[in-house]
Formats: C-alpha cells, structure tokens, sequence
DNA sequence: GCAGGTTTTTTGAATTTGTCTATTTCTAAA
DNA sequence: TTTAGAAATAGACAAATTCAAAAAACCTGC
C-alpha cells in the first residue's frame, strides 16, 4: 500500500477500498501496520496493538492479517521459518534478510535490478507473485 | 549435491568429503535424501525413514538436515511457512512454489533467466545465498 | 427499541514444527 | 580393554498458528 501517516478516516477508506469491514479491531491493527512502509511479525502487531489497554485477541490479530493478505493490503513474506512476516507496501519490491540480526530490508526503489528471461510455468499454473531473498550476514572479519 | 542412485559406500565417501563422521543413522538419511535431486520435509524424512522398522529418531533427523545443510551437503529452502524444505541438490537454481499443491519444482537448468545490477548490499553485510521462488497458482478456470 | 439472523471477536484448547535436556550408546584412539 | 568425547534417543518443552465454541456486536425489518 506505500502508505504514511494515516489517519483513522483514511484507514477506514482503505478497508472499505478493499472490501473489508471496518471494525474497531480492524482499524487499530491497520493504524499500526500503515504508519509507515515496515515488516512485522504478528507478534510485533500484538505487542504494539496491546501496549496500553488490550484491544484485540491473539486470533483476531491472525484472523486479520491473514484477511488483510488475502485482500492484498499487505504481503506475507516467508523468510525466516520461525514466523511470517507482513508487510505494509504492497509495491513490487525485493528484500535483503540477515540471517545473524533476523532483519528484513527493502531492495531500495532505485536499485535497478532485472530479471530477463523468465523460465516458461508449469503447464496450468499461473504466477502469483516473485519473491527475490537475498540472505546476507555480517561480515566476521 | 546432484547425485542419484547412491550406493552404501558413495553415501559414506560423500559424507567424509564434507567432514562428516558417517554413522549408521546419518547414512540412512543421506541414503534417502541423494536418491535423487528432491525437496523434503523433516517430517517426510521421518516417515520415509522408519516406514518399516524405526532406524532414527526425532531428534537424530533434525541433527542431520541441520548438519548437513550447515556442511553444505543440502540446502534449506523457506518457502512454506509451516515448514522447511530441504533440497539434495544444491546446485545453483531456483524455484517454483505451487501454493495450491505445496509442491516444490526447480526451475529448469536450460532456463535462461539472468538477474542483472545486482544492488549493493547494506553495510557490514556479505551474500550468503539469493533464493528466487516463483509463487504459483493452479489456473482455476 | 427489539427479535432474529449474521458477522466478528474472544477465549482457551489443540496442533504442528522444531528444540532442549538428560541419559544411553557408540566410536575411535590410547 | 579403558576411556573420553561424539552421537543418538526419548520425552518434555516451546513458539507460532489454528480451531471450536461461546459471547458480543451489528443489521434489518418491524
Ligand atoms: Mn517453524
Ligand atoms: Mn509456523
Ligand atoms: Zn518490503
Ligand atoms: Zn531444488
């Protein structure tokens, strides 16, 4: 979604735009998730959403994540086996993962990476999505 | 590794190749994984494994691919969030991952995809792998 | 405003993958 | 042989996620 910023109106019409209800829960996770471009954890989202006061379940925080993926407002990443990521800009982009820190970077925008020849899909198969992952470490030295 | 039909002692030579003390277990273990190039689950090793009489447990399993993957024997693949792959080929290539089966195919060798400008990579940080997987759907129509 | 139906949220238990620990068994070398 | 270290095992444990059932919120027509 590239978004920053929001405030509880816009976050509203974005929901609405994707054809999700907006309900109090809905609004609080999507307010954290579209602050600024990031990638989270559903755990992250229950630590932030619940700082204060609780404002929503574990299952309804999977419950929405999943839906909002689903809707496509944000982009499951699968890098690290431990846990999902969800990321809030949506935009074409690849990442960079340290496997040392378990850190999640864009690709800068202005990187101009290609890929030329794209292999042929297997026969009934159509492309969902490109995920490029480049696993990086620390240099020891 | 990209080997097939491995007897005992290529089993036992491949393992000592990469520092790897071959025991009874480990054996059986690669003998199951470089039977062809493949993607397998922990849990399949598992199975395929102790199909007839148990020949490791749990924990041995795990200890291996972990082993072998950290020596370089195979290579893990995270594509699937609620579980790894782990690949007897370890060749350099890519993936297709069919979400809809959870199937894991390689990109054929004779495609001649190219990744071209590279971007640079954050500070302080080396390559350690760059994993490309297409996500891929069954067409539904 | 209120019943009746529908959607959403919540809780807590269950599931799955994977890890840890303590104990036993091997292995290889002296 | 003895023995120290490496490896394997069973079973308890942990973390992420899912599920099922009940409660709460919402909606719509009266
Ligand atoms: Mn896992
Ligand atoms: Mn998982
Ligand atoms: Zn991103
Ligand atoms: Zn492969």
């Amino acid at each position: 979604m590239m978004t920053t910023g929001l405030t509880r109106t816009d976050v509203r019409g974005l929901l609405l735009e994707h054809g999700i209800t907006p309900t109090k829960q809905r609004l609080e996770i999507a307010q954290i998730l579209f602050a600024r471009p990031q990638h989270l954890s559903a755990e992250q989202v229950l630590s932030r959403l619940n700082e204060e006061r609780p404002k929503a379940s574990k299952a309804t925080i999977y419950n929405t994540l999943g839906l909002f993926a689903q809707k496509g407002l944000v982009r499951e990443l699968i890098v690290d086996p431990t846990k999902i990521f969800y990321d809030s800009n949506t935009s074409d982009h690849h990442h960079f993962y340290n496997v040392d820190t378990g850190k999640l970077f864009d690709v800068p925008a202005d990187s101009n990476m290609v890929v030329d020849n794209l292999p042929n899909l297997p026969d009934g198969t159509v492309a969902e999505s490109v995920d490029i992952i480049f696993r990086i470490k620390n240099k020891s030295n």
